[in-house]
DNA sequence: CTAAAATACTTTAGGCTTAATCTATTCAAG
DNA sequence: CTTGAATAGATTAAGCCTAAAGTATTTTAG
């Protein structure tokens, strides 16, 4: 972890200049100060998770988010399609799926058809430990955003799609053309 | 990372219940999707400043920050306010500033008047350095948030406070009694 | 003054994560 | 069919991060 990424009185905001260089060093230092408020809300959520996971469940927050995806797919999903939909390299995936066959929470079958494949699914026990923990993970969620109104959940939701939509667009630009 | 935790169409969205049951389910399926959304964010411009990082300055993103609190005290910082101030454990600030430290980009130095502590200090070099990748940052995550008017800017700022406060608020009852 | 508690920092063991590289398998062209 | 490219996973090296334990120093209570 560790991302505060710069910020809180940015450094070029301090230098004193000419006043038409006032609003865009505003800009710059507001840009700033919503990404490390954006920052600092997901790590206090995240950070309270993990405590949550490892204290009640000894587990972590990786696993959980991998048993949580095979979960939604009975029948198990590739090694490759769980790295995609978790957003983390192959080789991270093979660790915590290894730990998590070690302790009989999801298995590894071949997949029929692709020798080079492998489908993963949850066990019977997976399932059980991971109900548990779902609803541990889920009432916590819903009462830490109960500090919102329904209609600020609403705002606050439509918000952050377009900055992930905005995200997106320029990161591809740069990564495609 | 890997924090996707859970969610999409949650577990218990999908049982069909009495119709009473519908609204709170309705309401976790809101919190977590929130959740999710919050995350996916963070982690695209995260992942981007990270890359950014790697790959114009040969850096990451745990050092930027570090070096990023530094610059905006002259006079150094104490080990343990790095560690306060970047929410992070000491053992990590020490692992951190020791590379720095090898890349001559900070230096520590003894504090007078207790010979416990460390002040830990950008060098010159340091903050030449420093100075071109807070210029690239900032020019980016200018330019990521630009999706956003100013009022919505204002809005976001606005709710990820209170969902800071809440989440604070519940965390720290919990720790403390 | 002295013993115990607190503080500042480091070290260690273990887990997560990535990028790069490797192996085995499949696919596609000729 | 055979060769070469692409694909699915695993492995490796390096860095981040934490919790717990360890060292040195300072503070506090008696």
């Amino acid at each position: 972890m560790l991302r505060i990424a710069a910020i809180g009185t940015p450094y070029r905001a301090r230098v004193r200049r000419a006043d038409r260089e006032t609003s865009a060093r505003a800009d710059d230092h507001r840009a700033l100060r919503l990404w490390l408020r954006l920052l600092t809300c997901t790590q206090l959520l995240e950070r309270h998770m993990r405590n949550l996971l490892r204290m009640r469940f000894g587990t972590t927050l990786p696993r959980f988010d991998l048993m949580s995806r095979l979960e939604r797919y009975p029948g198990g999903l590739r090694m490759k399609e769980l790295s995609h939909h978790l957003m983390v390299t192959g080789g991270n995936v093979t660790g915590i799926v290894d730990q998590l066959v070690k302790e009989r929470l999801v298995e590894r079958l071949p997949e029929p058809g692709d020798r080079r494949a492998l489908r993963v699914r949850l066990t019977r026990t997976g399932y059980e430990i991971f109900g548990k923990m779902a609803r541990a993970h889920e009432e916590w969620m819903v009462s830490v955003l109960s500090g919102l109104s329904r209609k600020e959940h609403a705002e606050l939701f439509r918000l952050l799609a377009k900055v992930k939509s905005h995200a997106l667009e320029i990161t591809e630009r740069k990564d495609g053309a």
